[in-house]
DNA sequence: CCGTAATATTGCAATATTACGATTGAGTGA
DNA sequence: TCACTCAATCGTAATATTGCAATATTACGG
């Protein structure tokens, strides 16, 4: 029987992997990249940029906004997506505080 | 037509998504965290800690193996993991760039 | 309104992941 | 050597993800 005990682990556990699970996929991690690199951020230079369909691309994005790191405002009959900083910053410190706990063991045993 | 066309992305781009996917499963994230809790990093004892079979935890650490997150090395006849700092800063670092690049743009659109 | 451009959604096929029982291989101690 | 334990691997089932074409939907300009 199948997949996905998700739901057994704790809260923190389950939201530090939405978002690391949305950075686990190239194609994402081109989009924000992309959206660090250009001013405007309209989904459809996004699709120019990128070797998937306008359809996969749209789906990521959502993926993406799903987890928190983008976010996307209606800006005429285009969309602007902004990366959103909360998210990066709570991946950011949760690592902060594994490395330092990593420190304080020092050489316990590997 | 189907899954995966990650190899037309970077290697920078895919080497981060390897990292970010490993922590992109509650269950890893766990195994993390024990990792970080406790002295002695025996592969039985997280077993019995997280509510998943022998077979789907060692294959969980395969993976986190994989992505260089963690590093085993055979202690008796046991097998110790240890969490491998290298490769938390290399995540780590990249987020710091990705947020410092947000913070130079200061609300260019968003 | 109608046509057009920009995104989203739906439906489907291909593939990957997650999980477990059973088995295997390696190391230890009696 | 023989049983025993630990962990990896194999085989298989259930489910999730990825990707696209086709089709909606939404917003603007005329």
């Amino acid at each position: 029987m199948g997949a996905s005990k998700a739901e057994s682990f704790s809260e923190g556990q389950q939201a530090l992997a939405l978002i690391a699970k949305a950075l686990g996929h190239p194609a994402r991690v081109a989009i924000v990249e992309y959206l660090l690199k250009v001013e405007g951020c309209i989904c459809n230079d996004i699709v120019g940029e990128l070797p998937l369909s306008q359809a996969t691309v749209s789906q990521h994005l959502r993926e993406l906004k799903g987890a928190g790191l983008i976010k996307g405002s209606i800006e005429g009959n285009a969309i602007c997506y902004c990366i959103d900083v909360k998210a990066i910053n709570r991946l950011q410190s949760y690592l902060a505080g594994v490395s330092a706990k990593l420190k304080a063991k020092k050489g316990a045993c590997c």
